[in-house]
DNA sequence: GTCTATATACCGATAGAC
DNA sequence: GTCTATCGGTATATAGAC
């Protein structure tokens, strides 16, 4: 299909890309449907042939993101490993997808407020997903003894706050490499759940 | 001072109040003067008889909340213990604050975003201040040998973004109380830095 | 599918009466 | 110190030409 080869550079995508880094710049109150339109270069009407309101819009990239974190995250972790290997490759993933795409994430955990109740219902079901896939991983390290976990749902919060914090603070061009950076969150979490690759319980 | 105490119930402080709760709410772009005017139950023109500007009311609440942030740290951490107890101390108290100021914390955290260059570097100051206060605890707890931290600095941001989130999930009538969830953090974060309540080390 | 022009409503801020 | 009234500007969304 040649259509899917060009469709990274259609108007349509080209609004999606602009809105998303608009919106986790200034949150989505503050970027008007002309600030998007004025960024890609057309006028502001042109945006309602592609998207039928600004509301839509940002349930449009909430839900494709999330939607893309879960099926990339199903990829990454292989849940047939041990506790400890599936906690290492979830959180190595998340810095990483993370620092790939910090718009679309930060807009995920930030503008739940400023969605209608509709679009709303649909984002906290898939992010709800994508929690329970981290507890199940505690949990199951708690049931198999590999880790010590008191509460799995509060760590599983804990773990996914302090990674998507990482977007507040990390430039690429600071003197921290990506790969630094995701071995101090990998070893830290694997520390506050009593499992560290220095020790020989795990 | 009989001003003292009436100060609570001056228009300015109710002002400051619901100003404070809509913009944690909501952002402050998605606040208008209006909707904190009819909150408090005046017109919108009265609130300048208190504030210059809505970017003036809004370095207020962050310059005054930032101040007695570090200030209520400052009374709550013994810093002249040894760094588990200063770091444990640290984190109770961070967590408590959290939880009995919940709107004033995100705000700081969120809207930085929103300030102008000239309040935004006010801020920015105090906040560093605050973070440093930690950092150090680390760095001190590494020197002693007491902790394992590979890097304070993205440690220090690590553990902060986790006890920021905690307002995000958190409701004092949920099923977990504040106890269980201090607990649970000062638990978690001391063993994310090598050092357990359940193990010798410290 | 993009444009210009416009409808309708709200925004922050100010003026002046009381 | 709060009110009513208003200014100039901008918001989302729509209509209709091309």
């Amino acid at each position: 299909m040649a259509d899917l080869e060009t469709s990274r550079s259609n108007t349509k995508d080209i609004l999606r890309d602009h809105a998303r880094r608009l919106f986790a710049e200034r949150g989505y109150e503050g970027v008007s449907m002309r600030d998007i339109a004025g960024s890609v270069g057309v006028q502001q009407s042109a945006i309602y042939n592609h998207f039928a309101s600004k509301q839509h819009l940002l349930v449009d990239l909430m839900v494709d993101h999330m939607e893309d974190l879960i099926r990339s995250m199903r990829a990454a972790v292989d849940f047939r490993a041990t506790p400890r290997e599936q906690l290492e490759s979830f959180v190595r993933f998340h810095v990483n997808y993370q620092l790939d795409n910090p718009d679309a994430l930060f807009i995920a955990y930030m503008e739940l407020r400023s969605l209608e109740p509709e679009g709303r219902e649909t984002v906290v079901v898939l992010r709800d997903e994508y929690e329970l896939a981290l507890r199940g991983i505690l949990d199951a390290g708690d049931a198999a003894g590999e880790f010590e976990v008191t509460n799995p749902a509060v760590v599983a919060r804990c773990i996914l706050a302090m990674m998507t914090g990482v977007t507040v603070w990390y430039k690429e061009t600071g003197p921290l490499g990506r790969e630094a950076v995701v071995d101090v969150f990998a070893e830290t979490i694997l520390r506050s759940v009593g499992c560290s690759s220095a020790t020989a319980e795990c």
